[in-house]
DNA sequence: CGTAATACCCTTTTT
DNA sequence: GGGTATTACG
């Protein structure tokens, strides 16, 4: 078991009780690590596979490890405890739930269901959705869970301090009230609940603690507040927990996670061993040489240099391309070239990175044009397409009676002549006989004031939940499906609608297989008593809310893989494309306000180079359009740092074949910079146009306006045409201005 | 109540 | 530019 690895690895392996810092960067085999260590713990040491805790982030990483498991110990380790943090979150509510105010089978809810939910709160406390955007509020409630801070904590905090976030704490309220109302969590409660389980039932931890004698957890440097409380609180006895990550790879700031839970490691668990991977395994040394020239810029970091044994490599190519249509037809014809002259290259051998989800349909367009074979990851998800999201409704609204987001969805799809008046006059009625929305909708001829097609209609609506609803724990969730299908002539309704209809009728149906297929032990696996607490179609809706679109990514199927450099962590290509590197994009504008976020921008950077294998390809485009407007951007800043080791090609079409191969890296680089927008051939100069270069305002800046006179930036939201910003004027207070219109001028004194 | 026109958001990344 | 949410009419 030990034999194959290298003497750091081999001592992160043999590790057995008390902590345990591994710093693993890109390519240092910490999978391989992770899995080793679990079957060692279990071969040479005994311990019982269900006392081992094993969490990841993603689905996939958690099935990639049990399948190495598996493989290395022989057949499947009874009883181990190996998922994501929001799966573990989730098994352990669906055990525990009930001592928080939730039943067993409570409804898990996505972030666009939280949306809606937020809205909805906004409303009932009377705040306004044009003052406070509830993407926003969403957002802000998120990271006050993420960091463990009640809606009490929240309030005491902001009240009379910030108005903005006074509001938040008031729908911050209301919005956890009618979760608990409607038996439904969000994706954030999954960790903040167990944490609050835990701190408040010391007795129930203590069993756990026994329960989990080994914890070990990948990606670490991804970790929020909530993780790290969860395992601090898991692990403070025995102390035997393992972490494994790169704080390189953190690339996950904006979503909580918390760089200092990696740096400072030592401090929360004093007398942790530290093992340092710095042995890549994946990478030419001309990949890796670039990677270490990018990371060593950044300062807030723990310093490594990751070395390789690995001789020779093609050399890095930058690219320069006119436009994003002409960027795609470059990567496209380069691919085709490269498995022209590389026959043991296979589709799969390669990956086009970008930025943002957007910056893939043009790629795509590419792609189809060429008839190269691709898939994307990401993107609009299957799960939240909204035929699906219909039909998942329903599905939520027969599991669980109280999920008025699922009712609200369907009561009127398909077409059951209930608008808006009629919904108004049941929740009267429901308010005041003090019942709830679906019993009102099933007594509907005692609601009053309803036209006779809309009391008709809410009868059936009840009646056909209610009927499922009873068979519910006989059926499986694809009977189910099916029967209502039919019942409901969804295929045929979406069928009629044209080209769209017919593309959602498939999705309806592949996701009735994906229902068939699905069995229960996926989601966990059953205690005695658990076939009562829940049916198949709970986990199943469980299932449909923790799996990503991530997941469905196919590392062999004959395709080109397209995806953001979020999604490529911890895979690895051949050959790496990555595109869009530009001022602006990426880094992306933003970060320029905070060095932080710069530096995250930069590790992400780190990420995408340290996916390649063989070869790396940069490329950028010098106009590119962008939610409807074309920008103009210069060569990412990123890319100065290589300029020695890099080999720059432009796209630029001369009678039909391409031109600039092989021009020398340094001087054409470093002259990227100083050139103007109206440089470019074709580039009206209206001022319609937009150099996305460079942040025109900045957070903090002095700014004057006609009217309110001198102030200070506070916030930047939108972009472009929309660009907004929220300046605090030193006389007429905050103001949000449209800046196409605002007319500010720097403010030189 | 349903459809059509319109307004408005968005583009950072995901469990 | 594209998709959704809101409003305007039939």
């Amino acid at each position: 078991m030990l034999q194959s690895l290298n003497p750091e690895q081999r001592r992160a392996v043999e590790h057995f009780e008390g902590p345990c810092l591994v710093l693993a960067g890109a390519g240092s085999g910490k999978t391989r690590v992770l899995t080793t260590r679990v079957c060692h713990l279990v071969m040479e040491h005994g311990v019982p596979p269900d006392r081992i805790l094993a969490v990841t982030f993603t689905n996939k990483a958690a099935q990639e490890m049990r399948e190495r498991v598996v493989s290395m110990l022989g057949g499947e380790p009874k009883g181990i405890w190996m998922s994501t943090f929001h799966a573990l979150g989730a098994r352990l509510m669906r055990r525990h739930a009930p001592g928080l105010g939730w039943t067993r089978a409570f409804t898990i809810r996505d972030a666009d269901q939280s949306l809606r939910e937020i809205k909805k709160a906004q409303k009932s406390v009377d705040v306004d959705p044009l003052q406070c955007s509830p993407r926003a509020v969403r957002d802000r409630i998120s990271d006050a869970k993420n960091h463990l801070i009640g809606v009490e904590e929240f309030r005491e905090t902001y009240a009379g301090r910030d108005l903005f976030l006074s509001r938040v704490a008031i729908v911050y309220g209301a919005y956890q009230e009618a979760l608990k109302r409607q038996d439904a969590m969000d994706f954030d409660d999954l960790l903040v609940l167990p944490v609050r389980l835990f701190e408040n039932n010391p007795e129930l931890l203590s069993r756990y603690r026994q329960l989990f004698s080994f914890i070990l957890v990948d990606e670490y440097q991804d970790t929020n507040r909530a993780q790290f409380r969860l395992l601090e609180l898991l692990a403070a006895d025995h102390r035997n927990l393992m972490v494994v990550g790169d704080d390189d790879q953190s690339i996950y700031g904006w979503r909580g996670a918390d760089i200092r839970n990696i740096l400072d490691f030592e401090k929360s668990f004093p007398g942790a061993e530290v093992v340092r991977l710095e042995q890549n395994y994946r990478s030419t040394p001309v990949i890796l040489g670039a990677a270490n020239v990018v990371i060593r810029q950044n300062v807030d970091r723990k310093a490594k240099t990751m070395r390789t044994d690995v001789v020779g490599g093609a050399p890095i190519t930058l690219v320069e391309a006119a436009s994003e249509a002409d960027e795609g037809r470059w990567i496209v014809e380069e691919i085709e070239r490269l498995m022209l002259a590389n026959p043991e290259y296979d589709h799969s051998d390669f990956a086009v990175l970008y930025r943002t989800n957007a910056q893939s349909r043009a790629l795509e367009d590419r792609f189809r044009l060429r008839g190269l074979p691709y898939q994307i990851v990401g993107g609009v998800r299957f799960y939240e397409r909204r035929e699906i999201q219909d039909v998942l409704a329903y599905l939520r609204l027969i599991s669980n009676p109280r999920d008025m987001d699922g009712f609200d969805r369907v009561v009127n799809y398909p077409r059951r002549g209930i608008g808006k008046t009629s919904l108004g006059r049941l929740a009267v009625f429901a308010r005041e006989a003090g019942i709830d929305l679906f019993e009102a909708a099933g007594r509907g001829e005692e609601v009053p004031g309803l036209v006779p097609g809309a009391r008709r209609g809410l009868k059936e609506f009840a009646g056909l939940i209610g009927r499922y609803r009873e068979r519910g724990g006989l059926l499986t969730a694809g009977e189910i499906l099916e029967e209502l299908i039919e019942e409901l002539d969804l295929e045929s309704r979406l069928r009629s609608e044209g080209p769209d209809g017919r593309e959602r009728a498939e999705n309806v149906l592949e996701l009735i297989a994906a229902a068939r297929d699905f069995e229960a032990e996926q989601v966990m696996e059953l205690d005695e008593g658990d076939r009562d607490a829940f049916t198949d179609l709970d986990l199943f809706l469980q299932h449909v809310a923790l799996v990503t679109d991530l997941d469905f990514h196919d590392s062999v199927a004959d395709a080109v893989t397209l995806m953001t450099l979020h999604s490529a962590k911890g895979l690895e290509f051949p050959v790496v494309f990555i595109s869009g590197l530009e001022e602006g994009l990426f880094p992306l504008l933003r970060s320029y306000e905070e060095p932080r976020l710069l530096e995250e921008e930069r590790r992400l950077f780190y990420v995408g180079i340290t996916r390649a294998m063989e070869r790396l390809y940069m490329t950028h485009a010098r106009r590119r359009r962008r939610a409807g407007e074309t920008m103009f951007g210069r060569l990412s800043t990123f890319v100065n740092v290589l300029a020695d080791r890099v080999e720059t090609k432009s796209t630029d079409l001369v009678s039909g074949s391409w031109t600039g191969y092989g021009r020398r890296g340094r001087e054409s680089t470093q002259s990227q910079p100083s050139r103007a927008p109206t440089d470019y051939a074709g580039s009206p100069d209206d001022g319609s146009d937009f150099n996305q270069d460079r942040p025109r305002y900045v957070k903090g800046e002095r700014v004057v306006h006609q009217t309110f006179g001198s102030g200070t930036i506070a916030e930047i939201s939108g972009f472009g045409r929309d660009l907004k910003v929220a300046v605090d004027f030193d006389t007429a207070g905050r103001k949000k201005l449209l800046v196409r219109y605002a007319g500010l001028e720097r403010d030189y004194l």
